[in-house]
DNA sequence: CATTATTGTGACCGGTGGTCATAAAGTCAA
DNA sequence: TTGACTTTATGACCACCGGTCACAATAATG
């Protein structure tokens, strides 16, 4: 039972070298004309051996996508669930920021699958695990807002109201930044900014009007 | 000079008909799975016509989008100038808003065209255009948080701080209300938490820590 | 070693975006 | 009306892609 029977233990790595090609060749920046020929020629393996482990070429952008997302995961495990909801709130946000900078090429890919264009033509057993991995990720923001509202530091509207506004901004940030619209400011402060802005957007999310007392500037 | 000719004017027109045929054809959800025959059929001309009005596909999906885009900077002009920077803030967002519900074929292809992987493999004569009209379309947000600045009612920070908060914001908020994630709320509830959250980011930007007088909750 | 089960392979297929020689239609001077 | 000439329309054709499948190679089993 431990063991996968030797044999199916190096088929499985065949898929691993499979997915690296594919990484490999994803660095290139016409990365979606990459075609399933070129990956299995990086891959020393015949075409038809991809096939034998992916289903299609958007199974091989899912699987790498989803890599991704356990790896965002992996980075939010690491938090320490001591810390006050802001800081772990702040960390929280690094964290998913800096694994979307670690590589350009499942970032890429991870955007790519994102399109519900892509979602639509996915087979439902590779959506559903994706939706799962999805709900896994999304939940540590839920808590930590929830946790917010309780303790009165975010406004006391439902959920989802809250967290839309978060998500909206965060995942509207990182298609921004990652377009190259804006050349010129770093990173870093790139996720300085947005932490201010979305904190302030849950924080005074209900009393945006009466100005603050800044009037006099 | 005012007559293109009786002849060319003829051509336009047929270049339109195939937009408004691919148009309908984008009606379904699966798309992008259109081809360029059937476009052709639905417009009752040849494929090879298509070219004569169209160096490619991704033309006709870029021609498109900046239908779209032009919908939106229409939109934009019929805003009085003379009301308030925040009612007018409002009212820029509910008209961008507003286009995009109009219409989800366009809505969709606009999204297509986004994408930066598109816009790579678009000719730079089409890029430079479409660039052109997307400035247009930043330049009312950007006077209006200008002018909010001046007036007090946004904090002094750089222009492109504030910008990309509320861009973010608002991209992101387009694509996941309209990717279905999030089926509850109803789209003009999205709108009025999105604007909500994005004038609080804005005016809220640079005093987010310390908190307003609710921790009594 | 023979038998069976699993994995690897590349020639092959349907269909796609795009091209181009040719046909059709329009324009205009005589 | 005609005929020379220019512009527009067309579908057969091409290269190439994702995906299939009959068969070869390899490993496991007894």
């Amino acid at each position: 039972m431990t063991t996968p029977s030797r044999k199916s233990r190096q088929f499985a790595l065949r898929g691993q070298e499979i997915l690296d090609a594919a990484l490999v060749l994803f660095q290139s920046d016409s990365w979606e004309d990459v075609t399933v020929a070129e990956i299995a020629q990086q891959a020393e393996v015949g075409k038809g051996t991809i096939y034998k482990h992916f289903a299609s070429k958007d199974e091989i952008y899912a699987q790498l996508a989803m890599l991704f997302q356990r790896q965002i995961l992996a980075r939010f495990s690491i938090i320490d669930p001591q810390l006050p909801v802001i800081e772990r709130f702040r960390q929280n946000m690094c964290a998913a920021w800096e694994v979307h900078l670690s590589s350009k090429e499942l970032h890429r890919v991870f955007l790519y699958c994102s399109r519900s264009g892509f979602r639509s033509r996915l087979s439902p057993a590779t959506l559903g695990e994706m939706l799962a991995i999805e709900q896994q990720i999304a939940q540590p923001t839920h808590l930590l807002i929830a946790e917010g509202v309780e303790q009165g530091i975010f406004p006391p509207k439902p959920l989802a109201k809250l967290l839309f506004g978060a998500q909206s901004a965060f995942w509207g940030a990182i298609q921004l930044v990652w377009s190259g619209y804006l050349g010129d400011i770093d990173q870093a402060e790139h996720l300085d900014d947005l932490t201010r802005f979305i904190l302030a957007g849950l924080i005074y999310h209900d009393q945006p009007i009466d100005l603050p007392g800044r009037a006099s500037a």
